[in-house]
Parts: structure tokens; C-alpha cells; sequence
DNA sequence: TATGAATGAGCTTTCATTCAT
DNA sequence: CATGAATGAAAGCTCATTCAT
């Protein structure tokens, strides 16, 4: 029964409350994880009562489901807008990786919600329909870019896409995420202006020297 | 003072109920994060009484520190024995990815409990010295490598060493960390011995085909 | 809206709950002192849950000093009640002594909870303004009465009010607080009617023996 | 078993390890009270095994006990240096008094453990035949004082001794006791040395008052 | 005489959740 | 639609006390 909207829609207050509930829940579980998140926090950021939470998303664990579900829609949201079809291989490989850094960069709470989604073995999401819905497209048009540069020449053929992309992904995401313990290891602020464009540049050599020939 | 495990019984060690505790504790918090562990489960576990480990580790974040300085403690140790300076600078970086991505392949707790502390953004570490002590060295055999090659004309030179070798642990990192979300998502096993080596196979390629000339 | 006692089952009344906490709770500090009093036993004479006193008091020491002063407010009112102004100054001295007198004795635990406090050295008085507030207007009273007397010729002037008060307080308090010990030692029933009775003519004789003329 | 003496002597060594542990215990009880004293604490003052607290005093209580009956000691000692039946009665009277004031003075742990002993309503006194025996002797002293004084014409006769002392020690004993809840209500620094001497003046203004004649 | 290791029971406090309105 | 009152279960932590040496 969860499969449905991850919101209950009804009226204009209704879905402001759920909507509002569903942004401080983010914060909370971006912040605290799971198991430290407290729904009596949540009902105080968004200043509703907690029996409402209830109300519209049962359980915690739902709640944190609705969270994690409104977080990759946003982000197959914006990876939509990319437009990557209209460019040429290349280029589109090196706007997806910028993209994916800048939106990582943007979003600390999404990796963080990654996190927590994993720590949890991704209970949650074999018991939602929607996200498995919301991320094939993108492997499969990167397929088609591949298979698109494979043809003019420009890229190396034999390219797995889903490998790209997580290789892509990973790069932002393992930077990004342990920025703190690799700063406080290192001591080197590595999310100076400066050291976040060598991060991007470094990334791109990586990834372009990987699928462009010669 | 001989501590022969014949003669001795296996209560009145100090040294080997902290150790165990510790071995405990780790998977405990591996498994449910840091806010979802339980004190009591830990002790169940190692069968020794609940006061004992706030007898040897005074709270329970104390303990998750005592935990992550272990851990870290190993894969450093671990590190230590590939002798990377007594390989030719190719094969060392090759064996460097090898050697990351196994050793996450196989100790699916350490990317747990890196999650964990990223989650609580390296409070912990700022609190422990120890850690930041035990990392240095990697980065720095790292950067020799990295200058045999230039000098012997086997890798590009310009290469940063902490950017390569958050390269290479986030290649790993992520595809492990993700794998549940990633399975479910696309729907493919990922820990499928065949799926393994093709992703190995596929970071070596990223990797040295950035480093190497040519 | 009509909380009749007869429409209105015992739950779900917030005062009620809050009253009858604080009055469990005098009970138990009285007879336990703070560090021996037990909030599962609080809850359990209020059959009320002991979560719901956190609800309400935050904490043991909150609860403690809201039992404080709720007893301060109690002995402010019935101290009120006297209407000291309205008599002669060495009826008003005597009356105020009989009250102290028979306060303390039919308010044990007023006597234990000023106990309490003092052993925990006013750190709850320090954090509470509304003791501070409801104490001063007594000894203003009692400055009054003094000064009177001391007009119309019947007591003796120079009497600082604060000394005296002091002084009749502590000649019921420490009979009382310390009826046990005492009876214990010397073989004596202090609280005997009889025995009652002598101590209060004892008090009188000395209070009044001390203000008046003559 | 407890009726022996406080303390279990043997070697040099066990006597003082015995007292240092009888006055750790009188400073945390006299802090804590009975409740809220902690047996480790009382152990690291005194540096020594908490283990072996347990082996000369058996418990907590026992040790308060031990603490109490030692306390009684030192200010029946301290009364018989007084010599009192030396002196002029109206003399012994006001010299009692003084003494009074000033020990528990000089000896706010006294009350303090005073305090907590009443509290706990004697249980612990009715255990102890030591200190029964160790207060008879000032009440008889003083009513013999008493009777001096009422032979030659100083001092009123058919003064109780045991109010007269009860008297005299509550005069001290609620303003230091409750110093700092008065303090704290009536803003007046109760404790500076102005404030002490004219507390003791009004003291001996009441009780030399009342027993002499005329 | 002295000690570090270990424990069971119980403490204050917390939390997700439900009830009654 | 919205809320304050109430709860059972359990969490982290503490304590007086005992064990083994």
C-alpha cells in the first residue's frame, strides 16, 4: 500500500502539511540517520502536531520511505533536464559528470539520505515500487549516448553504462561524503572553492580519458 | 602472568573482554548505525555483563570511537603489508586498486562504519588523534610512486596523490555501499562472483589508463 | 468545557494530572529526600505513567523544585490567612509562633523537604524566582507588628524581624526535625500530646519573654 | 554486630586506612546525603579500593552509621572540654550557648549529616547503642547547672534541660542549616561576619533572657 | 592488606506510537 | 484537519556489591 504517491493528497492545507512534514523529515534523517532521527523533532521543525505525521505517513520508517522516494524523484527531475540527447557523446558524458558533482554538491542531504539508505540495506526500497520505476531511464539513455559515440568514433565501444555511471557517481560521492574525515586525516580543507574545482577537473580527466579514444 | 587459555578461564582478562567487546561492538554498529545499536545487544554477545563495557569504554560513543580507531588501525596495517615501494610504479597502483577494492569486498563492516562516521560528520574523529596519525603515510608512498613514474617515464606526472587515491577508494566505495539500492534498482546481482571481477576489471581500466602514458 | 466531576473520567485532565504528580511527588521526596526518591514510585501512587511526569516536569530536579515551590506557596497562603495586622503586637508574636508551632507539626513533610533543599544547598532556590518573591512579605509583617509594639510601649525595640522569625522557626523546626534522634537518645516520647504541649509553652515563654517589656 | 566500636583495629597501617576512609565518608555524605552518596566516589577520595570499604564496614549504611557515631563523639568530646560544671551557672549557660553556635559553625558537615540522619527518621540511631550512651550526660550536667542556679537565686526555676538544650541547639542549628535558602529569599548575606556575631547576640539575648531572673 | 574485574538489579530518561476530542 | 494527553517498551547508564587473586 505504499506504492501509491508519497503523499495523500486531499486539500490545499493538507497537502502544504504534508509537503512541509516531508522537508523537515528530510532534514532530520539527513542529519541524524534512522535510527537517530526523532519524530518529536520533525513535528517541531514543521511545528504541526506529531499525531498528524501519523496521520499522513503511518510509521517512521514510511515516513523516512516518502523521504527517500521525494529525493530521487527530485534528483531523475533534474537529471531530466540535462537534455542529454541533444548533445554530442562527449560532451553529454562530461555534463552528466559535472551535473552529478554539482548536484551532490548541492544536495549534502541526498548523500546523506544514501547513507542511511544503504546502512539499512535498502529495506526500504524493495518495498517501493516508485524508485525502481525512476532510475532506469537514466542508465538507458547513457547506453544510447555510448552506443551513439561507439558509432561516430568518438567513444570506445564495450562501455557498460550502468559501470559509468556508478564510477561517476562514486567519484562525487566518496569525495563529497567523506569530506569531513578526509579533511580532519589530511588536514587539507578539500571543500575550499579551489580544491572543489581541481575535485571536478580531476574528475573529468578521469572519466573522459576513459571513454574518448586517444 | 602466563596467560595460557588452558590454565586460564576465560573471565578476569581485562585485555581480552575489551578486545572482544570491541569485536562486538563493531559488528553491532556496522549492522544498525550508530543511533540503532544497542548497548544490550553488545553485550549479549559477548556475554559479559552490560556495566563491564561502560567499565572499559564509558559511553557509547566512546565505544563507536574505540571502534573506528580499530578499524582504521587495520586497513592501515593491511595497507602496510603490499610494499608498494618495492614494486615497479604501475604495478604498485594496480596493486593499490586491487588491494582497496578487496579489501572492501571483504570487510563490508568498514564501509559501514565509514558511512556511520560520515553520517555524524566526523565528530568522533576530531575527537581522536590516533586516527588522524594513522593515514599520512599511505598518501605519502603515494606520492612516491607517483614521482618514480613521472621520472621514469611510465606515468603522467601532475598527479595528485589524495585525488587519486580518493579515486580509487570512491570507485570501490560506492559500488559496494550502493550495491542493495543499485540491485534493486536495475534490477541485476551485483555481488555476483561474475559481477565482481567486471567491476574490478573496469576500475584497473579507469585507473591506470588516467595514470599511465599512452 | 464543564469539568464535572462526575462527566469527566479521570484521565485526560491535564491539571488534574499535574497536581496529583506534584502531590505524589511530595510525598515520596518527604519521605525519601532527592537523591532516595524514586520517579517509578511517584508514578506508581499516582497510577498515572511515569512517562507522563517527564512530560510535564522535564526532570527529577525540575520536579523536585516544582514541589518546593508549590509547599513555599502553600505555607506563603496559610501564613496570609493570620491576619497578624489585625491584633495587638504581643497577640500577633504569640499567634505567629502557635502557627509556626502547628504548621511544621501538621506539615511533616515540609519539614523534610526544607531538609532536602538545604542539604542540596538552595541550588534549587538559586534557580527559582518565585520562592525568592513569595518570601519577603512576612518579614515585612513582622517589621510592622515590631514596630508598633515598640510605639504603643509593649515590646522592647531593636528587634530585627529577620532574627526573630528565624528564631521561632527554628525553635518548632529542630524539635520536630529532629524528633527522632532526640526521642532515640534520651529515652523520651517528644510527641506525646503532653509533650507537645510543654514545648509550645516553652517556646512562648522564651519568644515572648524576649519581646516583651517587662 | 554493629554495636562494637566504629572501626575494626588492627595494624597501624588498617587504622589509618580506617580513619582516612571515616572522613572521605563524613565529607561525601555530608555533600551527597545518603542517597545521592556514592561509594566510588568515596573510594577515590581516599585512594584506596572500593573493595576495601566494603571489608571494614560491611555496607553503606554501616558506613554511614560509623560516620554518625563518630560525629557524636567528637562533639560530646568537644562539650566535655567545656567544664562547665566549673563555672557559675549563668556563665555555663551562655558558654553552652556560644559553644553551640560556634561548633556548628566550624562543623557544617555536622549538620548536614544531621540533617540526613532525620530524614532517614533515626533508623540508623536505634541501631547504635553507642550513641544513646553518649548523650545523657550533657542533659544531666546542665539540668544540674539548672538547679544551681534556681539554689542561689541566679536562674528561674522549673526550666526543663532537655528543652533548654533543644532550644539552644535549634537557635544555631536553622539559621546555618537553612543559611543559604534565607540568604537566597531575603537577600541578606546571612553568613558574613557581621551578620554571625549579631546572630549569636540575639541567641544569647533569648536564652540568658529567659533563665535568668529578672 | 589490598586490588582490578565483574555483576544483577534498577535508575532516570527516551521514543515511537495511540487515545480522546 | 488538527491536537494535547497518555502509554508500554526499552534505551543508556548507574550503583552497591561481590569475585578471584
Amino acid at each position: 500500500m505504499i506504492k501509491s504517491q508519497f503523499l495523500k493528497p486531499r486539500t490545499r492545507d493538507a497537502d502544504r502539511s504534508q509537503q512541509a512534514i516531508l522537508v523537515a523529515a528530510r532534514e532530520e534523517f539527513a542529519k541524524h540517520g534512522l535510527g537517530g532521527a526523532r519524530m518529536d523533532r520533525i513535528a517541531e521543525r514543521v511545528k504541526l502536531n506529531k499525531r498528524l505525521i501519523y496521520y499522513y505517513f503511518a510509521s517512521k520508517d514510511d515516513l523516512f520511505l516518502a523521504v527517500l522516494e521525494r529525493s530521487y524523484a527530485d534528483i531523475r527531475e533534474a537529471e531530466k533536464q540535462l537534455h542529454l540527447t541533444d548533445l554530442l557523446p562527449a560532451q553529454a558524458i562530461r555534463r552528466l559528470t559535472e551535473f552529478t558533482w554539482n548536484y551532490y554538491l548541492q544536495h549534502p542531504e541526498f548523500i546523506s539520505l544514501l547513507n542511511t539508505a544503504n546502512l539499512h540495506q535498502a529495506d526500504h526500497l524493495l518495498r517501493s515500487e516508485r524508485i525502481r520505476e525512476m532510475n532506469s531511464p537514466l542508465i538507458q539513455t547513457l547506453g544510447e549516448i555510448l552506443e551513439r559515440g561507439r558509432l561516430d568514433g568518438t567513444l570506445r565501444g564495450g562501455i557498460d553504462p550502468l559501470q559509468l555511471y556508478v564510477s561517476i557517481a562514486g567519484l562525487a560521492y566518496f569525495y563529497l561524503s567523506n569530506n569531513h574525515t578526509l579533511s580532519a586525516i589530511f588536514g587539507r580543507d578539500l571543500m575550499s572553492h579551489e580544491a572543489l574545482g581541481e575535485r571536478l577537473t580531476h574528475m573529468c580527466d578521469l572519466i573522459l580519458g576513459y571513454v574518448l579514444i586517444n
